[in-house]
DNA sequence: TATAATTGTTAGGCTAATCTAACAAATTTA
DNA sequence: TAAATTTGTTAGATTAGCCTAACAATTATA
């Protein structure tokens, strides 16, 4: 079992990886400055959380959930949303005010009591702000990013950041119609030379593997059969 | 603002004192055994609530709660019975169920959830438990114990036990239809010798002082009446 | 590429709440 | 009332989570 404090930092990460358009990895003043500890405070944290195989953190690297710690973040992340809901739609909370509260209810331990409240506000899918509810499996209807080179053939997807930050390479994907939020479909992969063919407004491309690993993308289609 | 230890203490010692029937202060090592911690722990946290004023306390004596501290302990009582109302109520946990869980529940800070909670639940006057839930002003309708023979005349009680435990006592408790959360009304006192009439399941009998004495009940009229 | 700025780490302390072990006071019992 | 038992206290240690201050590694910039 997890301490509370545990928990918040595992919630954390989840929200400045996993749930970020940004990033797929934070940094240790980063999370520091999300807690509102002291970076010192969070690298024992993290060393700690390391241990026990809840999160994969090298010195001097940035850190990530593993399997097991994204496990407990959705369970967290659950339990916060659906008491926000309860909060907003049975206790006339106003939008603004569920938050605070429900960073309380969510260290609450009790499988019985979230899978009842899930039933009680007939389980939801949403909460107040719009954000998706992870189901009672961890499932979540999360907006996942990958690389675009991770993308099946025919699928569309929306593009929620890049890898590579150089001048060099932006200005690239500038200059192929690409920015943050834009749609790209991907036509085909050529087998002789591995280059991707997109489309992005319209317009056709075709961009190299190397490239297409540092874009960042979510795909609705591929979220919607995961379910995982 | 108090920690969730410093809270466990004060309702502790408000069970332990306020609302025991045989006491009306409590020992270290009780409210030690209470709490499932060593004495010597229990040692320190007393001092600790002496010097913030929530206890009276002195060296090798007994604890009780200060008007400060009860006010504290009642806040919590509260909380913990209105989420007991509403896990049973709303969420249909059992009777038995909901206890583990309030315990955790009545840690969560924000008034405005719980007299939010309060009036969702239709302001209840009773936990499934069938104790009295304090008011937002902090007034509790305990369900004090007396003997029947102290009972007022005309008044409906509860019986909900008895002093005498001999088999002999017993077996004349049951003849005459009394058993635990049986209600039982007096009717009259005759002049005369002193003997009580009452009324059971429609049924009416009288018993001597001496019977009376020896059934403890309690009585929603005169716990109505009191607020203390 | 050398320097400056940022980011991350370490060592050593602090506090709250717990513990054990030794002891002291109070109470019960012979 | 003296001894035995129970009850309560103290001192010193431990753990989790936080801090500051000093330092080290990395990244950005001149």
């Amino acid at each position: 079992m997890l301490s509370f404090t545990e928990e918040n930092y595992l919630k954390t990460l989840f929200q400045l990886t996993v749930e970020s358009n940004e990033k797929v990895e934070a940094g240790t003043n980063e999370i520091a400055a999300h807690l509102g500890v002291k970076p010192a405070s969070a690298n024992d944290m993290l060393k700690k959380l390391k241990d026990k195989k809840l999160i994969h953190y090298e010195k001097y690297g940035k850190s990530t959930l593993t399997k097991e710690g994204r496990k407990y973040a959705l369970e967290i992340v659950r339990k916060h949303r659906l008491w926000e809901t309860f909060l907003y739609e049975k206790l006339e909370f106003s939008w603004d005010e569920v938050h605070e509260v429900a960073e309380q209810l969510e260290h609450i331990q009790s499988k019985k009591l979230i899978d009842k409240l899930d039933k009680f506000l007939n389980y939801p899918e949403v909460d107040p702000h719009g954000d998706a509810i992870p189901n009672a499996k961890g499932e979540l209807e999360i907006s996942q990013r990958k690389s675009l080179l991770e993308e099946e053939i025919g699928h569309a997807c929306k593009m929620v950041g890049v890898k590579d930050n150089s001048a060099a390479f932006l200005q690239y994907v500038n200059s192929l119609g690409l920015s943050i939020n834009q749609t790209i479909r991907i036509k085909a992969r050529e087998e002789f030379d591995d280059l991707l063919e997109i489309e992005v407004n319209g317009k056709k491309n075709r961009v190299s593997p190397k490239f297409a690993e540092n874009i960042i993308i979510t795909c609705l289609e591929c979220n919607r059969l995961r379910k995982k």
